[in-house]
RNA sequence: GCGAAUGUGGCGAAAUUGGCAUACGCGCUAGACUUAGGAUCUAGUGGGCUCAGUCCCGUGGGGGUUCGAGUCCCCCCAUUCGCACCA
């Protein structure tokens, strides 16, 4: 016999969005509690069991934490703008408005099913004129600090999907058999570089995990070195290199430019300039995974041209080869094959020399790079010093001789924020088109915003390489209203992040018209205490919401440095097979069918007992039904198990009785253990205690009502739709959703008495039951006493004991 | 190649500060109730043996520290994820 799940959990919904049981009302005297969910891409194919673990998990938390009276803030919206709908209207003329509104209907309508505590009145969408006339105004004050700029930049040009691509979009599109080239193409561009160290810093102060922090700190990629000028034949400012390594300045035999190096030109001589342009010319057909793909083989020309290394005044040739890449430092380096693998690697193919300047390995047989044994030679007055002092001793020299300076660097570089695409924000953007020719750039005034997307015939990619925006004439052309000079309306849109760099601010003042949040809900709802979402984020959208962040930090808009406290991934679901959930492999699991089967109560139970939060796990359809049993037997604990009934009753096991020593315990050792791992969001083994408890009261012919009432509460943040029913049944009459979550007596979490290993040489030889706190002494003469360990010392010489009170005794003979 | 994480029964997984390895669930075995069971309940379930014993082995592999190691240290191996010519 099956609960009644699908009466149940539709009945409960009702109410909860009837009551409006979990709308947050700024009450600035309570202490709030911010949990956010990653907000979905709401795509045609619905939700999937993925994005319910992490939407559980929070609603656990949540439901946890208004019963222990915070005022919790925990809204849901959708990340709307993006490709899939723009692509399904180039096919289908369909405009992606439509189809976004549908789509959202479908994941609303599923996350409702589940239960999720939402407060849906806070909901926000990216496409909304509402919402983006802020994500538009929050660009201007980028603009405004000049953080925004335009650049004639190479990009990734894609002919199929007529559009641009960020470097991270690239391998996705390429894998999906799309061509990909770089063409240079005027963009806009954010300076998130000016904030490369601070986003490294604060990391520090955030409760992420390592792992998480570390791909951050990669991604940003800080290097300390120094820039070192190079003097060289018909180039008047000579080349300038970055090295960590100056150290090795002597052993520096060649140097490399970067293809597109704009000195390149001057230091070729005409000898070698065929050579050179032939290079350059496939360099530049190829895009950036083509070379990092051939990166086994170097390659490279020989310019012609020759640098005088500082350090010593030697003439070193100047080559040009694709492993120096024009976007990293000076696009240019100093090249020591002695003490680089890849210049090694160089050296060898192309027969350049290679000098031994650190002492410790063999530069006949590989790069020897190690900074931490190796000892300058062959390097004057730093001979004999470790990487260290010599690195500090040759930009010391550098400096003083105006050759060179310290400097830090960033692989981070600066973020291309516009796209070829319709379905995404305007710029709010204006080019008035001077008499003298000149354009200029001009913000639209705040109060005109936001500029709202025109519509168009088709979605097509205007094929120029612009936004099918550049096809409406009547929409780009304008005139500047302070001038009256014509003007052109930017055809760029934005990409995808922008909307959800700043989405977390929204929720908390939804409807303000006057600003994009107000400063007092801010400061109160404010800074994210737990964010779950997935680790595809863990770089990209966390670093560019970090970076609107301070941004708006720096601007007075918001009050903290950092957006997100807590930060939490969790692990993918595969499938029942171990692999990834996909349409091709068949083992899709769609939330609705188990809800059908099953009901919403065991879907959550079950997404939070297949394992930790954080870890990648497979669905296993019979453990469904195993946590669906369970749920089972919670309903025939409480309700009278009689076929004929037509309305539940209280089972007659459950007596207004005064509960007993034993049931007492059990239950706060519960209470004990569901609230330390709710804390921890360890969801798994806090089940575990639900079971024991349910297992355990099973036997039982008499459950004291107080114990019982206080089960379900402990169950509702897990199956609030079952909990509610059985708080109902035991004759309350409003919901648990606010009930104070149960406290738990610690003297009744301890057993008196205790069960001591005894052992021999750390083998288990008997055990016996003590008083909790039996001291060593008594401890250690109770075990000698024992049978089994007296014939066990029998014959031996006890050369120690060790007893731990409330654990074991042993003893060690010889 | 670099960085991070993870390796425990047939499977998903537990195990505060080092102190009874395998809680809880799945699966499996046997039984009860049943016309029936893919319902429910009860018992059992790491491996081995000279098979019920005061036995031996056992947390990826090898060493070490310790009275005692899944847990701490060193060296390997495997898997997963991220980055990948970043000078």
């Amino acid at each position: 016999m099956r609960y009644p799940f699908s009466e149940i959990e539709p009945k409960w919904q009702r109410f909860w969005e009837e009551q409006k049981t979990f709308k947050a009302v700024e009450d600035y005297g309570r202490p709030k509690y911010y949990v956010l969910d990653m907000f979905p891409y709401p795509s045609g194919a619905g939700l999937h069991v993925g994005h319910p673990e992490g939407y559980t998990a929070t609603d656990i938390v949540c439901r946890y934490k208004r019963m222990r009276g915070f005022n919790v803030l925990h809204p849901m919206g959708w990340d709307a703008f993006g490709l899939p709908a723009e692509q399904y209207a180039v096919k289908t003329g369909v405009h992606p408005a439509v189809t976004t509104k549908q789509n959202i209907e479908t994941f609303r309508r599923q996350m409702k099913m589940i239960g999720f505590s939402y407060d849906w009145d806070r909901e926000v969408n990216t496409t909304d004129p509402n919402y983006y006339k802020w994500t538009q105004w929050i660009f201007e004050q980028l603009y405004k600090k000049g953080l925004a700029y335009i650049a004639e930049v190479p990009v990734n040009w894609c002919p199929e999907l007529g559009t641009v691509l960020a470097n991270e979009e690239v391998p996705e599109q390429v894998e999906k058999g799309f061509t990909v080239v770089r063409r240079p193409m005027r963009q806009w561009m954010l300076k998130i570089t000016e904030y490369a160290e601070r986003l490294l810093e604060d990391l520090e102060e955030l409760d992420w995990t390592e792992s998480l922090k570390e791909m951050q700190r990669n991604w940003i990629g800080r290097s300390v070195g120094a820039e070192v000028r190079f003097d060289v034949d018909g180039a008047d400012d000579g080349i300038t290199v970055f090295t960590t390594r100056p150290d090795t300045l002597w052993g520096a035999t060649y140097m490399v430019l970067a293809p597109e190096h704009p000195l390149v030109d001057q230091v070729t001589t005409d000898g070698q300039r065929a050579d050179v342009e032939s290079y350059r010319e496939a360099a530049a057909k190829k895009n950036d995974l083509e070379r990092t793909e051939l990166s086994k083989e170097k390659s490279g020309v020989f310019t012609g041209g020759y640098a005088v290394n500082p350090v010593n005044n030697e003439r070193i040739p100047i080559w040009i080869a694709d492993y120096v890449l024009m976007t990293y430092g000076t696009g240019a380096i100093m090249a020591v094959p002695g003490h680089d693998e890849r210049d090694w690697e160089f050296a060898r193919k192309f027969g350049l020399p290679i000098v031994e300047v650190i002492k410790g390995g063999n530069v006949e047989e590989e790069a020897y790079t190690d900074t931490e044994h190796g000892v300058a030679v062959n390097s004057d007055f730093i001979n004999g010093l470790g990487y260290r002092k010599a690195f500090e001793k040759v930009v010391d020299w550098l400096e003083e001789k105006g050759l060179g300076r310290r400097k830090v660097n960033y692989k981070l570089r600066d973020w291309l924020f516009s796209r070829q695409r319709y379905w995404g924000e305007p710029f709010p953007v204006i080019h008035v088109k001077h008499p003298d020719g000149h354009e200029e750039v001009k913000l639209l005034p705040e109060d005109e915003l936001p500029l709202t997307l025109p519509e168009v015939e088709s979605y097509k990619p205007s094929g120029t390489g612009e936004s099918p925006l550049a096809t409406i004439p009547e929409w780009v052309e304008t005139t500047d209203p302070e001038t009256g000079l014509p003007a052109r309306r930017e055809t760029n849109t934005m990409p995808q992040w922008a909307g959800s760099c700043w989405y977390y601010l929204r929720y908390m003042d939804p409807y303000n018209d006057e600003e994009f949040c107000s400063r007092q809900k801010e400061e109160y709802w404010g800074p994210v205490d737990l964010y779950v979402g997935g680790t595809e984020h863990a770089v990209l959208h966390l670093l560019y919401a970090r970076f609107w962040h301070k941004v708006l930090y720096d601007l007075g808009y918001v009050s903290t440095k950092e957006p997100f406290l807590r930060l939490v991934n969790q692990g993918m679901i595969l499938g029942e097979d171990g692999r990834k959930m996909s349409k091709s492999f068949g083992n899709v699991i769609n939330p609705d069918d188990v809800i059908r089967d099953y009901g919403a109560d065991t879907l959550r139970l079950f997404e939070m007992f297949m394992g930790p939060l954080e870890q990648v796990k497979p669905w296993n359809t019979k453990g469904v039904e195993g946590v669906h049993r369970f749920l089972n037997r919670v309903w025939r604990l409480y309700v009278k198990d009689d076929p004929d009934a037509t309305v539940a009753e209280l089972d007659a096991t459950i007596q207004d009785v005064e509960p007993d020593e034993e049931s007492l315990k059990l239950l706060h050792r519960s209470i004990k253990k569901i609230t330390e791992d709710i804390e921890g969001l360890r969801f798994n083994t806090a089940i575990s205690q639900m079971m024991i408890f349910v297992n355990e009261m099973n036997k039982r012919d008499v459950r004291p009502k107080a114990v019982m009432e206080i089960f379900v509460l402990l169950l509702s943040p897990f199956a609030p739709h079952l909990a509610e029913e059985l708080w109902r049944l035991m004759g309350n009459t409003n919901t648990l959703a606010y009930e104070p979550w149960p406290e738990y007596d610690p003297a009744l979490t301890v057993e008196d008495e205790v069960e001591i290993v005894l052992q021999v040489n750390g083998k288990v030889r008997d055990k016996m039951t003590v008083a909790k706190g039996t001291s060593r002494e008594d401890l250690e003469s109770a075990a000698r006493d024992n049978e089994r360990i007296q014939s066990n010392l029998e014959g031996k010489t006890v050369v120690k004991v060790i007893a731990v009170p409330d654990k074991l005794v042993n003893f060690v003979v010889r």
